[in-house]
RNA sequence: GGCCCCAUAGCUUAACUGAAUAGAGCAUUUGACUACGGAUCAAAAGGUUACAGGUUUGAAUCCUGUUGGGGUCACCA
């Protein structure tokens, strides 16, 4: 049983005994001591004393002392102000950790039988992948980790943005300029020689918009009528009426993207249970609309657009319909959620979309839910801050952006960099080494993304690389690899450390490690709810410094005291044990020597 | 303009449902490798938690207002 839910069960027949009330579990909040007093656990005090009706210290000092007579963990107590500061014996610490150390997958919750559905990335076929990408990517592969950890059964998506008029722009542009340049070709990677002719096709607008303008035209008109955007507008027309010419380069062309997706993605670690398309599920949702109509909940016009009227609701009217029958955005959202929904019994739809969607989602569950799907509220809108420029907002047209390959071999050239210099990796052959670079650097960008609260706009300056000191990623991993040093040696000079030793004596230091790594579980379940990963991370940062500084004033192989000896190698394993589910969830790996 | 989100040290950030002196890292200054890995550790300095009120034994946290920043309100996705 974890302390805090031992320390309110006793609390409460401690109140009950000395006053003879009942109170609630909230009543009873217990953190752990701060450093600064003495004591393991901590009772707040303030909440009991109306049924105490005697001072804050009295009411500590009357239920610490029932608490010691009453219970054999609890060894002593002091009452500071309003805070009852308890500690336990030796013994209690002795069997938590020994449970800690023989547990196999310790932090992995027990199994709920709930399927959860995360949808992330979704990229638009016409760009290559930027850093907001990698935000998302990241934020939605390790919340699928978390809630795997939580014991529900998860599966990842990824809905491709591969139609629509942006992709026509693409086309159109290789078409007229291209000269039939490939990836094979060029030597460019397919993502990127599909987006150098998004760019190209917007340069061949502006001039025409350009030269229309002077020609007498308004803006306005001109950016309606340049004969570029006709012609991809023309494009888009045949798509949807099947041309198979049109059909045939939007296919290959797609098809370069996706394998330079592939590559990003394999780069980054990640990779998805199933990917939907657009371009096949975009027709889903019309028959919604006519079931609404029926309904009575949305309405026709006389051009025949279909609105949902949601003023009563606080929201506006929104589109559902346009008037020449085609769908909208969230048309198509409405339908694909019906079909997943029935498809796989969900209990939960995430959808790790940025905040600039915060209203689209809120629409789109209310309408679910007026359409009278009771599992529109198990979708939950994992909603992520912008990443930022120090000059703001990452602009394609500016030429702002940072691209996601640029990013990764820049932060793999610096991990480089730094493991050579510090030249204690010389005897590895060169592939262990260019591995070894791949997890550092990912370690750095992962950390550093992650261990932000998603919900806030994170800021990231491309002329700072990213650290590998103090607080990141690399900061974890030397901490592992060090661990995995001594715990070499020690096999290497066959001491057995699998149990705690009868009658070992901890150390105060051993004795807060211990505290931290029982709380790991609660901290994935916390985590769990809040869908927040970046609680993992700040957890796993934490346990390392704690351990760091435990490292650094302790004897470890040197100890000749065999029993202290074992006790400390099998901390010094639990604690690796831990960092390692731990980063797993945020899909960092942790080398055993760098 | 309506609605939503945000504001913590020079910078990046933490603080579970309100709780002890608001924790860290970077940068700055200083100290520690003839013990197991110095990508480390120890120490100093750095805060009116944007501002003003309110609720409470207790507020970064809850309420109201103000200021500043962002998002959104498309027959775009």
């Amino acid at each position: 049983m974890s302390p805090d839910i031992f320390i309110i069960e006793k609390a409460k027949a401690a109140v009950s005994a000395l006053y003879g009330a009942d109170l609630p579990d909230a009543s009873f909040q217990v953190q752990v001591t701060r450093k600064e007093f003495e004591g393991d656990y901590t009772l707040v005090v303030f909440p009991l004393l109306k049924v105490s009706r005697l001072s804050p210290e009295a009411t500590g000092n009357a239920i610490g002392d029932w608490l010691k007579e009453n219970t054999a963990e609890i060894s002593a107590y002091n009452t500071v102000k309003g805070f009852l500061n308890l500690s336990f014996s030796n013994s209690y610490w002795a069997g938590l950790f020994s449970s800690i150390a023989a547990a196999d997958d310790f932090g992995q919750l027990p199994p709920t039988g709930k399927t959860i559905m995360v949808e992330f990335s979704s990229p638009n076929t016409n760009k290559p992948l930027h850093l907001g990408h990698i935000r998302n990517n990241l934020l939605g592969w390790s919340v699928s980790r978390l809630l795997e950890a939580n014991g529900h059964k998860v599966m990842k998506v990824n809905l491709v943005n591969d139609r629509g008029i942006h992709i026509c722009k693409s086309m159109l542009a290789w078409l007229k300029t291209g000269n039939g340049e490939t990836p094979e070709s060029s030597g460019k990677k397919g993502d990127h020689l599909v987006g150098d002719y998004y760019v190209r096709f917007n340069e061949i607008y502006r001039q025409e918009v350009e030269e229309l303008t002077a020609g007498g035209m308004s803006k306005e008109e001109a950016e309606k009528n340049a004969p570029s955007l006709k012609e991809a507008q023309n494009m888009l027309l045949k798509w949807e009426q099947g041309d198979s010419e049109v059909v045939a380069l939007w296919k290959k062309m797609n098809s370069w993207v996706y394998a330079g997706f592939d590559k990003t993605y394999s780069d980054l670690g990640i990779s998805f249970d199933r990917t939907y398309y657009e371009s096949q599920t975009y027709l889903l949702g019309k028959a919604l609309v006519q079931k609404g109509l029926d309904m009575g909940i949305f309405e026709k016009e006389a051009d025949g657009s279909v609105w949902c009227d949601l003023t009563a609701d606080g929201l506006d009217r929104k589109l559902l319909l346009r008037g020449d029958g085609t769908s909208v955005y969230i048309t198509q959202d409405l339908g694909t959620a019906e079909q997943r929904f029935s498809e796989y019994r969900l209990d939960e739809h995430i959808y790790v979309v940025g905040n600039e969607q915060n209203y689209h989602f809120q629409v789109l569950k209310l309408i679910l839910k007026k359409l009278g799907f009771d599992w529109a509220d198990s979708i939950y809108h994992l909603s992520y801050g912008m990443v930022e420029l120090p000059e703001g907002k990452m602009k394609s047209r500016e030429g702002t952006v940072v691209d996601a390959d640029d990013l990764l071999e820049k932060m793999y050239n610096t991990a480089r960099e730094t493991s050579l210099e510090l030249g204690k990796i010389d005897n590895m052959t060169e592939q262990e080494q260019d591995e070894l670079f791949r997890t550092l650097s990912l370690g750095a960008l992962k950390y550093f993304i992650i261990k932000v609260d998603p919900k806030k706009t994170m800021l990231f300056d491309p002329k700072e690389s990213i650290d590998f000191n103090g607080n990141t990623g690399p900061f974890i991993q030397y901490t592992h690899a060090r661990i995995k040093s001594i715990l070499r040696k020690a096999s290497g000079r066959n001491i057995s450390y699998d149990a705690l030793p009868q009658g070992v004596e901890l150390s105060p230091k051993e004795i807060r490690l211990v505290k931290l790594l029982d709380i790991f579980p609660g901290k994935i379940a916390e985590a769990g709810q809040a869908h927040s990963p970046a609680i993992v991370a700040n957890y796993a940062y934490d346990l390392a410094k704690e351990f760091n500084q435990y490292y650094h004033d302790t004897i470890i192989l040197k100890e000749e005291d065999e029993k202290l000896l074992q006790c400390r190698l099998l901390l010094l394993s639990s604690v690796a044990k831990v960092l390692v589910k731990a980063m797993d969830i945020l899909g960092i790996k942790l080398p055993e020597r760098m």
